[in-house]
DNA sequence: GTGTGTTTGTAGCAGTCACTACAAACATTG
DNA sequence: CAATGTTTGTAGTGACTGCTACAAACACAC
């Protein structure tokens, strides 16, 4: 047999342990304990507390982005279309705790909170450049659009988790149900 | 000469600092430094942690609506009306902090922590009705465009947070189109 | 003055946290 | 076997947390 654990192993329990009690309940010993080894295994692979949390914030944006692949397989026009086409996506079951926790890191990030502080923005940049790249259009009009994309949905997100769903979708109504007819 | 310090000081000595340090830092020993009085003064104001908190973030959410409140002088018509004459206020200093604020209270929220879970969806609540009340037309429209403009304002504030002001500017050029109006 | 409410000093509680020291058992490679 | 890397046990550090106990000084209303 060999060595009963790995650096991705370790990861993945990490992501299901903060998917289910969220960035601030995440300890060395509370992990541990839930994957049944000892705390000092963790340490091994993840020496600071900043080490382990990058790697599962690294992991969230992998899963973001994942969630939010299929609506990116036809090309977009602007803002309102990618809402239009994300909405349905986003409305699967899963997407909800991954953005909980987006929402949780993000949170921290803006009031400073190190490592956050320090590691959210570069996920939510190469979210908007990788929405912008699937944009069409001049690069000006992708980067407007994108910028737009990512600030509406995490909106909408933000207020389904904290409004209700019902909210989130009568605000939904009114972004992309007025349908202006434009080339 | 009076007693020397009442609710409402030490309220506001409690919301200068989370708008300093953020909610996460926010401890009966640290206010207590701050503000050069004994810890047990804000026990005694505030017999728990939660009481505090509830305090500093209803007096948080009062400080959003005030922030505001010069938004919806005029009658809005839609979430993009609403949007277009919010965004330079929105620019003024003082309202990035207020809300690093509220999107950290949402995060915890959103990720279950206690008491924000059970404060922060009534606040956002309450916005969203109010806004409702100073938007036009019929009532379903007026609830529609009142969760639209919200969730379009969080997510836009949130990007700026995340994201830098130039990609918030570039959002909001996207979303209410050429007729944007600055001051 | 008496009674009641406020402020502070001093001290401590029990819990959690990230992190460390050290030794021993174990697996793998060579 | 020898060398190296991995896992665990036991134990502990020092810092911080919310919260409490108790007594004393203080302000105020009556």
């Amino acid at each position: 047999m060999g060595y009963r654990h790995t650096n991705e192993e370790m990861l993945e329990g990490a992501l299901a342990a903060v998917l289910d009690e969220g960035l601030s309940r995440l300890t060395f010993g509370r992990l541990a304990k839930r994957l049944g080894i000892s705390d000092r295994v963790i340490v091994y692979y993840f020496p600071t507390k900043d080490d382990l949390v990058a790697a599962v914030l690294a992991a969230v944006g992998a899963q973001l982005q994942e969630a939010l692949a299929p609506v990116f397989v036809a090309p977009i026009d602007d803002h309102r279309d990618l809402v239009r086409r994300a909405w349905p996506v986003l409305a699967q079951p899963g997407v909800d705790p991954l953005f909980a926790l987006f929402f949780e890191a993000g949170g921290l990030a803006a009031a400073g909170v190190e490592p956050y502080r320090s590691l959210v923005p570069g996920l939510v940049q190469a979210w908007v450049e990788w929405a912008a790249t699937l944009i069409t259009g001049s690069s000006a009009h992708r980067q407007r659009e994108a910028a737009a994309a990512i600030a509406t949905i995490d909106g909408l997100l933000l207020l389904r988790q904290l409004g209700g769903p019902a909210a989130a979708d009568r605000a939904v109504r009114a972004i992309v149900g007025d349908t202006v007819r434009r080339a």
